[in-house]
DNA sequence: ATATATTGTAACCATGTTCGTTACAACTAT
DNA sequence: ATAGTTGTAACGAACATGGTTACAATATAT
């Protein structure tokens, strides 16, 4: 199991607004040539982008703009907006409540689940897109 | 984007090994019976833990046995001998090295996301069967 | 030796997701 | 009106998951 590539393709996405919305009219081809897809893939993760309220989309006219400033957005903010599973582990649906093991996994182990999952949401909550930037710039 | 089941099923799978191994031959329908599915999936998965030195299984006369002591099992364990994936974030393959983005992109994302997938598989590391199977017995 | 229970695999199917593509209606500034 | 762009639907290929049947290989017990 990996995670879609929509989630680096939205950071790219983002990364490439906050760099260049005030130089250029940053449109679904505009990204599509940095990132190497296709035009369509870009406006629907736009489109969850903009759902998400991380960025705003000029319909018609084109052109993507952040919605929010790059030190408000976090890795956390984006991968939510494009990974709609609210739970990332998939339990097995009926075990035996006839089993002693069968009967109690649910609650030994959807506290560890959880456990797990805040820890990486966590480190995700940490990362802002302006200290991408930052470092983009530094790399350039 | 969820992970498989196998890995609860997995943990669950090895619960029932550290609780019934010396009670009872534990087989694929003996576990089927407790996780309710099909017993080769059962099977499959335990050629993964036995491919991972979690457990030992009797070809022939039947029966799956812990190959370490349940305190020396951790949930990252279980989950790496189920997942096969080594990188948990599927990067877009051809960023456009002409673009100051595209082609910084890798260099700036790389190491946040192996901090990300380190967290959690770090959480994972935390947690042992045998503290699972403590628990499971408080509460049966 | 034979019978029995079990494991290890192969083969197949249905379903769902991802990624890519074409096509086109709707929108907005000029 | 025109042109460029967005939003979305529809389709296809590739792959993963979860389920099932079938059967050869294995090892114990009789």
């Amino acid at each position: 199991m990996q995670f879609s590539s929509r989630f680096t393709i939205a950071t790219h996405t983002l990364l490439c607004i906050a760099m260049f919305q005030e130089e250029y009219k940053v449109t679904s081809n505009f990204l599509a040539g940095s990132i190497n897809v296709n035009p369509v893939i870009i406006r629907n993760i736009l489109g969850q982008l903009s759902a998400s309220g991380l960025v705003e989309i000029k319909a018609g006219v084109g052109g993507a703009y952040l919605a929010k400033s790059a030190d408000e957005i976090t890795l956390l903010d984006i991968f939510k907006a494009v990974e709609k599973e609210e739970v990332l582990f998939h339990f097995h649906e009926n075990p035996n409540p006839e089993c002693p093991i069968g009967r109690t996994i649910h609650s030994v182990m959807d506290s560890k689940i959880d456990t797990i999952q805040l820890a990486m949401e966590n480190e995700m909550a940490e990362i802002t897109l302006s200290e991408l930037l930052d470092e983009a710039k530094k790399n350039m």
